[in-house]
DNA sequence: ATCCGATCTGACTGATCGTCAGATTTCTGC
DNA sequence: GCAGAAATCTGACGATCAGTCAGATCGGAT
């Protein structure tokens, strides 16, 4: 399925083609660490490459398109996320930690992926259905294990009206987006990291299970 | 202080430079609305007002300074928020219904502006110190509020060590706005609003008080 | 009506986009 | 090893937009 590496005129690339391919590639990831999206430019990325505009467009429709590219291979990484909702116990002191491994999670993710992230989610915001695709198949595997375990604990609980399972699952999932993605802007505040983790934790327990975690 | 309105090279703009200014603030904010950020030029922003692109450079440094006044003001609206942490009692019912309040207002508040909040989150995310700063006047004051409101809930409950208040305050905060700025894409899910509010409400309740609310 | 400062704009330079035809490199069969 | 074919690359081009500047136009004061 994930097929050949095809030109934008449809034509199979070949050895030399997906190299230079992957060299453009990397070039704009690089490019993307360092200067703001609307600052890249194709001739930047194609000089950095060592090549053409005119190869660059031969390999991508265009930068957003590449950028999808490099989107979809942290996508695939993403899944890895999911496996920290599933087969937990979330109650008690297992719980917590739990809660505590999913916020470590998302936050090495997305310090990892960070200038990728802040493509996708502006793109996303502002209606691009391809991006718009990629953020939801990193957070909608995690939305939808939390909705399970929060499902989970409200049948053993039975206190009667709940909040919405996949809601309370949405939110936290947003909440733990945002603040990965804003790690730089905690610490600009006088506000630590460090203390930023047990907070998330907490609310994430406290989202799940409805209780104060364990001390 | 906020003083006169000037022109890029520093004379005093007129009746008439005003009224030719603000027709470009108002049609770059209705551009705002249906075009993506880095679609918007100044050549169609001029067309629209029915001028020259010259003139938008005759009172703005370029599209981002123009965007900055639009979020200027925003923020300056944005202060009402500060007065939804203040003077609460945050605990029992009262507490539930000051929480709900406080989500309407930044559900409504990202509601109103969202098309501006995007592009100030996407700038102050990519290190634009200008937009950083007007992203932290809206939300510092909420912090702090809530940082209070915390620290002040701790102290009477005095359960020994807690979760660092300004954490926690930052952490809700960057849940409401996150969250705010998402509707849509809760939307798009099977995630219905009239869900998520409850479910926010009780994360904000929860991470306050660390009980759950009362039904 | 005339003048003067405030305001606007046509025209220009320079940068980038995106395309295409043709040059160059690599591969293939012999 | 070589001719021919296929793959790959690129120079050059037309189009668009940013940003600048000198000079045209406007509108109120006298």
């Amino acid at each position: 399925m994930t097929g050949q590496v095809r030109t934008v005129d449809g034509r199979v690339a070949g050895r030399r083609g997906q190299a230079t391919r992957q060299k453009l590639l990397d070039c704009l990831r690089e490019m993307l660490d360092t200067s703001p999206y609307r600052d890249v430019k194709v001739i930047d990325v194609a000089r950095m490459a060592g090549t053409s505009p005119a190869t660059f467009y031969q390999y991508f429709q265009d930068v957003e398109s590449a950028i999808l590219e490099i989107a979809n291979d942290m996508a695939k990484d993403g899944q890895r996320l999911k496996a920290l909702t599933e087969d937990q116990g979330w109650t008690g002191k297992g719980g917590y930690a739990a809660a505590e491994a999913l916020v470590d999670g998302f936050l090495e993710f997305w310090q990892e992926y960070e200038p990728i992230l802040r493509v996708v989610d502006l793109a996303s915001a502002e209606g691009d259905k391809r991006f718009y695709k990629v953020r939801q198949s990193i957070l909608t595997a995690v939305t939808t294990g939390l909705t399970e375990a929060i499902e989970e604990v409200q049948a053993k609980g039975k206190t009667g009206e709940e909040v919405a399972a996949n809601a309370m699952a949405g939110t936290l999932v947003a909440m733990l987006a945002a603040v990965s993605g804003h790690q730089k802007g905690f610490e600009t505040w006088k506000i630590k990291m460090k203390d930023v983790r047990p907070a998330l934790s907490t609310l994430v327990f406290m989202g799940i299970t409805g209780k104060k975690p364990p001390r």
